[in-house]
DNA sequence: CTCCGGATGTCACTTAGTGACAAGCCCGCC
DNA sequence: GGCGGGCTTGTCACTAAGTGACATCCGGAG
């Protein structure tokens, strides 16, 4: 059940104090001496942990994706991803620190549009997420990682999930909508589906 | 045949500086002063034109991705995205100014996996691109900007562009290659046609 | 010609980010 | 337990990125 590395365990506790500053105080309105001080770190160590500011937030961005990589990862060949999902993402979407950091990263998507900076860690959060799917989809369609449509198709599906994650934040968040996570499971699947290039999708013999 | 206005024209000059530089020096070791200095400009109007240094480059990688976007705004409901292409790819790619800015641009996306910064700049453009495209392809399926599927198809045809200009870049310059540009046309169509979600590349009624 | 607004330069300033070194800590080894 | 070596952190002085304030310049409308 756990993550990464130590190292990857500090800046991703880093990172969640900034995310929680960048939101509520404004990414400009934040030094990294709040977040060194919110961290309880020294200031140097957050430059030795995030090579610039708006890359505090990545481990935030990417943990979740990440984590659904990894889910992705679990899935049966012999499964259709509607089943897979539909008995698996309940328990893990129910896990606690798996929501807050969802709730942290959807609070920095929804304020995407204000910070040009924040969009650029987003999309390198979804470029490391895109280079884990390419794994999980040389496997089950049986080709090389180095494949073009393999990686393509995990460009395609990361495009799509990078979609409904903007698009369910910035309706929770800035119209007030709610979201039921069977909702989203369903939009989440649905846009894998309209995204993927290559038939991942159902049951593989 | 101009482009955009006459501070995007501006910026879009020091840009062309900027990465001659970074491909020529790095990117760390490239600073502000020296851009200023290369474009004839003070320092200050540097920040003023650009929010941070690696978004000096945005300017040179959006605006081919751009001026193909525009290409495709030209694209005949009646015609397929094959026939389309093969008429007008020729004379839109021996444009002298077009050619020096793709060169340069394959330059920086050449040196990506090095400069982590100059990967976030890239992904910003190819953001943009994607904003473009999505006017585009809602024209070509006669549906709304705002349609799901439409900025679903959008998102997976700039990511197969994005995948085939990286390719295509870091065969020429880091594997020597040399790819004709016939033959980059036709990986761009191929692309395209994996890519598209909805049915765009063939005639529309 | 003259007035006006917007773009630029100058310069002092703040904050992001690095280099160098010292101290602390974990961990295997004796 | 004590000892030594590598890896991580803090401190502090520093460089470079990026901003604010104001003077100036330039091009267009009257």
């Amino acid at each position: 059940m756990t993550d990464g590395s130590r190292l990857e365990d500090a800046r991703l506790d880093v990172s969640r104090h900034a995310a929680r500053l960048f939101w509520e105080k404004g990414f400009d309105a934040t030094g990294g001496d709040d977040i060194a001080a919110a961290a309880g770190i020294s200031t140097r160590t957050v430059w030795r942990y995030f090579r610039s500011k708006e890359a505090c937030v990545e481990p935030v961005l990417k943990v979740s994706e990440l984590r659904f990589a990894a889910l992705l990862k679990q899935w049966p060949m012999t499964e259709s991803i509607d089943t897979f999902l539909a008995r698996s993402m309940t328990a893990f979407a129910s896990d606690d620190g798996f929501i807050r950091d969802s709730i942290a990263a959807v609070r920095i998507l929804a304020i995407l549009h204000r910070e040009p900076a924040l969009r650029s860690a987003w999309l390198m959060a979804c470029h490391a997420a895109e280079m884990e799917l390419v794994g999980v989809i040389a496997g089950r369609v049986s080709r090389a990682s180095e494949d073009f449509d393999v990686r393509l198709c995990a460009a395609s599906v990361t495009a799509a999930m990078r979609l409904v994650d903007e698009e369910i934040s910035s309706a929770v968040i800035n119209d007030g909508l709610r979201v039921s996570s069977e909702d989203a499971t369903a939009r989440i699947i649905s846009a894998i589906r309209a995204g993927a290039t290559l038939p991942i999708c159902d049951a593989v013999a």
